[in-house]
DNA sequence: TGCATTTATTTAACACGTTAACTTTATGGG
DNA sequence: CCCATAAAGTTAACGTGTTAAATAAATGCA
């Protein structure tokens, strides 16, 4: 009655690569999740936040590349986020096929005000993971991205 | 008018552990997507499908916590899986507010055909990135996801 | 036994992920 | 110029993520 499969026909999903990179982000995300709650925005949304805070205005494609955002959930959150008045979308008198977004003062007020929550949550993760720890796991999560980044299995180009 | 924000309030976002976690699984995704694509799954009911065959008859909550994927999620999945007939779906006589899924041989033969697909993509991952590396990457992502003290979306206990 | 309380799963509502197709604007030859 | 083609975003359609609430069955206990 009961499967007795044993053929290692593909490694265990509790050491599956796809599998343990969610886990693992889950387990971080669980920590921030009540900060994102808090001050009322979505993970996501909170990304592109954070991107302009860092980088200024910046264009749709930038934007969704340095969010990790496919363009089409970001015309959707972009629409949010002007709606709500933390974030300007203007045309590019350039290039009009380009919209460029950049952070209003109330979104610079919203992030700021979720600063000190933010690195606490992180303080806590470096000081039970241990900071070198973590530093080292982000360089090599990074070079794997990199390294995989290169070439596909179908380079059909 | 241009944002000069040099103050570390935030780690960049390229540093950002939640961000790398994602880059890094999408890079991973993106060379077995089209496996998934040719044998028509979505990448969460190859999930639920490789966790019963790894494990045979499941409750809906261990098969939840075991593919990493939500209750509500995991209800509309198993409504689609066992409408193409990869899986059945049956009450617990011992406790009937269970529901116990299982593969169908239709759903072995499915994952049994994709079986040499899979398992060259992640030949190629060590070959690009390194056996042993990958190896020493999985432990760091359990010890992380350990000491965060969740492994998945609702464990209360 | 009766009933409030847990536990397992589902339903509902809204946001995002993913792919394909579409609209608009730029660009590059004839 | 004109048209073909490419590029930037958006729209569309469907599946999943996330939270809250509902449903149903088991459990605890007066």
């Amino acid at each position: 009655m009961s499967e007795d499969a044993d053929r290692q026909t593909f490694s265990p999903t509790r050491k599956s690569l796809p599998i343990m990179l969610l886990r693992a982000r889950e387990a971080v995300m669980f920590r921030i999740r009540p900060m994102l709650r808090q001050i009322g925005v979505t993970e996501q949304q909170w990304r592109v936040l954070r991107v302009l805070e860092e980088s200024g205005e910046l264009d749709v494609s930038t934007l969704a590349e340095r969010a990790a955002i496919l363009g089409p959930s970001l015309t959707r959150i972009l629409k949010t986020l002007r709606e709500v008045g933390y974030i300007d979308v203007r045309r590019d008198r350039d290039d009009r096929r380009r919209s460029l977004a950049s952070l209003t003062p109330a979104g610079a007020t919203l992030i700021a005000s979720a600063a000190d929550d933010s690195a606490a949550v992180f303080a806590a993760i470096h000081a039970e993971f241990g900071a070198e720890r973590t530093q080292a796991l982000l360089r090599e999560l990074d070079a794997l991205t990199e390294v995989l980044g290169e070439s596909g299995p179908d380079t059909r180009d």
